[in-house]
DNA sequence: TTCTCTGTACTATAATATGTAGTACAGAGA
DNA sequence: TCTCTGTACTACATATTATAGTACAGAGAA
C-alpha cells in the first residue's frame, strides 16, 4: 500500500489519506479483510502526527469502510457493512454537480464532461 | 437571480454563493453581461457580512467569470473570458476521480455512476 | 504473569480559515 | 456635490488543521 501526500496541497493531509484508502479499495488494491498499516505506523512512515492519521481512520470507521481492533489494527470492513447512505449519496451527486457546473461555465461541452467522466471511470 | 443559503451546511457561506452563481450562469438564468447584485445589497439580502459576499465575488472575478466595475459593480464576464486553465482541469478531474472512487467504494456500479452523471448532466 | 502493540482519549499549542463588524477611500456617474 | 460601487483595512470570535505529549484499556505473545 503506496501513499503518497502532497504537504504543499490545499487538500488536508487526513483527507488525502481518507482519499487514497478509498481509492485504493475501489482500485481493488484493498481487499476485504486486509490490515492497514497502524496508526502509528503509518504516521511514521509518511512523517505526520498519529493524530492526522487517527482521524482519517476515525472517518473511514465512521463511514463503515474500516473496521479497528485492539491488536490487530485497522481491517478494511466487508462489501455487506459498506452502505451508500442517502447522506453520502445526496453528498456526491451534490459534488458532482458543481463540478459539471465548473465545466459547463468554462466552454467545456457536456460531450467532454461525459467522457472525461467515462475515462476515469474506465480505469477502475 | 435567487440565492438559497443554507446556515446549516458545513460548506462555507462564500463558497455556497460562489456555486449558486457559477450553476446559474451553467442553466442560463445569468447572461453574459448581465449584472450581479451588489456586494451590500446580496449581503443584506440573504443576511450575510459584506466581506462575505466580497469572498465569493473575489474568487469569481480571480477565476475570470465576473469584471467589477466601479459603479456598475459586478458583471458576469463574457464567453470568451472564461478559460479552463491547466490548473482549474486538473482539480476538476481530481475531485471526479474521488467522487466516483467513493461510489464504487459503497457498491454503486459504474453502470449507475454514469447513469448518475448523464441526468445531472441533461439539467443544463 | 509481564511485555508489547493496538486504538483511543485527553490536553496544549500554533497556524490558518471562516464569519462578522466597523471604518475608510477612490472612482464612476447622476 | 452626492451617492453608490468595489476594495482595503483593522479587530474580534470561532472552527479547522496539524503537531506534540501523555495516558489508558484491551488483545495477544512471551
Amino acid at each position: 500500500m503506496f501513499m503518497e501526500i502532497e504537504f504543499e496541497s490545499e487538500e488536508p493531509i487526513y483527507l488525502q489519506i481518507y482519499n487514497q484508502i478509498i481509492k485504493g479499495i475501489s482500485r481493488g488494491e484493498l481487499e476485504d479483510g486486509e490490515e492497514l498499516p497502524s496508526v502509528r505506523q503509518l504516521s511514521s512512515d509518511i512523517g505526520v502526527d498519529k493524530n492526522t492519521v487517527n482521524k482519517a481512520y476515525g472517518l473511514l470507521k465512521q463511514m463503515g469502510i474500516i473496521t479497528t481492533h485492539r491488536r490487530k489494527g485497522a481491517v478494511i470492513a466487508g462489501k455487506e457493512r459498506r452502505i451508500l447512505t442517502d447522506y453520502i449519496k445526496k453528498k456526491i451527486k451534490n459534488e458532482m454537480d458543481v463540478l459539471i457546473a465548473t465545466g459547463l461555465c468554462f466552454q467545456v461541452s457536456k460531450e467532454e464532461v461525459m467522457s472525461m467522466v467515462k475515462s476515469l471511470i474506465d480505469k477502475y
